[in-house]
DNA sequence: CAGAATAGTTAGCATGGCTAACGATAATCC
DNA sequence: GGATTATCGTTAGCCATGCTAACTATTCTG
């Protein structure tokens, strides 16, 4: 379909286009994803994270050891279940997080201004319209533990 | 902005959506993203498919020696400009690229299947303006007579 | 013709994916 | 209770993809 592949290309381009912000901001966009998923979520195990940004346990486990390092994020062992890891944002990780965000936000909106109104209407219809379709249930697959609605 | 903001959610929740589907395609979305380019807008330099990419000279050097040892896409000498260097697909290299293209897109394709045409028609002028203001250049950068390899 | 500018490449670093293999702990099954 | 099995996370090692700095080769310019 034209409009998937149209649609692919863009956000590719997109987010690509704002990986360069992040840069400048020291933290990865891997690692400021996990920790969005810290400081909205709270307190969370490594293999629920991994499993919330849709990667592996071990890319989690080096993805989390990064955070760890700059001190954005802690590891704590549960008690009932010595397995486990509980990881949970630090205060310094809270604020690196809203900072990055903001970083990244105002680029994309500094390359949105020149629009017109209309063009703006058209793109946040867009993004709605994405976020809903993303929601649905996965096709021909069984209704088990996705969830993950997003963030 | 809030449009930015909500545009920037969807774009990576499309991708995140959409990484799985790259797995199985056995080439990597750099390499895609720069074939596609390649099928679709004829031979180019190597400088002018980085620009398009929005990634750096080296960065696109070392896809196209991925491209080029798997046998997808083939360097020429510029007759004119010795410096230069012209990248073209192969005949392989289209085919593979419909492949992967088809099969990464698949999912979102299924998605959006549900939508309406007026709905599909918001989608496709949101991925054009993207792309759009993508191409601008950088705001409230000093305007020097680079040009940065025009495009 | 000498020097500046331009096009690509090479080298080296960091991040971020993956699988395979390995503990360590918990749960289960005689 | 002890052996086996299952689960959780880490380590090791592979590959892809971004970057800058420094280099070569070519072209342009003064």
């Amino acid at each position: 379909m034209a409009v998937a592949d149209r649609l692919h290309s863009a956000a590719i381009h997109l987010l690509r286009r704002l990986r360069r912000e992040d840069a400048t901001s020291g933290i990865g966009s891997a690692r400021l994803s996990a920790l969005s998923v810290l400081v909205f979520g709270g307190p969370v195990s490594l293999g629920r994270l991994a499993a919330a940004e849709q990667v592996r346990p071990p890319t989690m486990s080096r993805i989390v050891a990064g955070l760890e390092r700059a001190g954005l994020a802690a590891r704590a062992g549960d008690p009932r279940d010595g397995r486990q890891v509980v990881l949970q944002a630090t205060r310094a990780g809270a604020r690196v997080l809203h900072r990055g965000r903001r970083r990244r936000i105002a680029a994309l909106a500094a390359r949105l201004r020149p629009l017109a109104p209309r063009q703006l209407g058209t793109l946040a219809e867009a993004a709605e319209l994405i976020e809903r379709v993303l929601r649905r249930r996965e096709p021909s697959r069984h209704r088990g533990a996705v969830a993950h609605t997003g963030r």
